[in-house]
DNA sequence: AGTGAAAAGTTTAGCCG
DNA sequence: CGGCTAAACTTTTCACT
């Protein structure tokens, strides 16, 4: 099993999650290894859980979801069963493609994605607003991503030395 | 080039965006097809931008960036070359994996993915508030993540004409 | 842990209905 | 547009260092 990372993990790491498509023949070249190692090395950080899955990335506007709203809700009561059952009843919604509990005073922000003003209206209207124990919802719609990565910040251990 | 996508195109772009490793042949089992015509709309959906990018999802936890912080921020001057330059300095943080440009009163709402508190101070201190321009800012931390789907709602043609 | 070569599996291309 | 077969490429496994 795998006790902790060492920079070929990383680097194949961060290859992969910028680009899952990447040939361990490619990484190979890129790491000065040959496939084998590069390929038990991968296959080791799947079964650890270090990578969790490998996905496409669609175009929201080609597939008509251009709508991207971040909602924020208030609930009216806190209790545990309260909020379970909101975010239980949430997370199956297809329009909700994240439900993050939050510090503060908002309790869940939400990233809907959806085809327009009219089918979100909707989506409020039939869906949400049906849930019990809602307080207030704030809608707040996408003007412009400047940034949508998947890709977390990783930092190689020579990297991580040199700030000490 | 594609005019508009048929029920298989769909089918094979939300097996895709929900597994980028299954293999055409699952794939053209699934449809009821061979591998040639599953292989040949694939790349076809690649080339029209359908499908943007493959990439490897990475369990935050294991890597060391366990906090997640939305991070709200209105800025003073809203001319379009103070936007931009907010949007282009905050984009190139690495720390930064989300940069929308929100409708409402918050102008920006950043996604944050940091190892911990302490180190969130260090880039709220060093970096963000650093910048000119800035208004005001609110962070909210991620407490559980309820969804975290990369995946699209999508639909099938018959399902739509069922709507109608 | 890594190398090199062989085996198994996957994707792509050509040809035909 | 899809099926079939062959070629190219990729990943995995094995013996050896």
């Amino acid at each position: 099993m795998i006790t902790e990372l060492d920079d070929i993990d990383i680097r194949i790491l961060d290859l992969l999650q910028h680009d899952a498509r990447t040939t361990t023949k490619e990484m190979a070249d890129k790491l000065g290894l040959t496939v084998t190692p590069v390929s038990v090395r991968i296959r080791k950080l799947e079964e650890a859980g270090y990578i969790k899955r490998y996905v496409a990335i669609l175009d929201k506007d080609k597939i008509e979801k251009s709508l991207i709203a971040f909602t924020s809700i208030q609930l009216r009561e806190h209790s545990q069963d309260a909020l379970r059952s909101f975010e239980k009843a949430v997370t199956k919604m297809r329009e909700v493609m994240e439900c993050h509990r939050l510090t503060g005073r908002t309790d869940f922000l939400l990233k809907i994605a959806i085809r327009d003003m009219n089918e979100y209206n909707n989506f409020l209207m039939d869906k949400l607003a049906k849930l019990a124990n809602i307080g207030s919802v704030q809608s707040h719609f996408v003007l412009s991503e400047g940034k949508a990565e998947t890709a977390y910040p990783l930092t190689l251990n020579i990297q991580k030395e040199k700030g000490k």
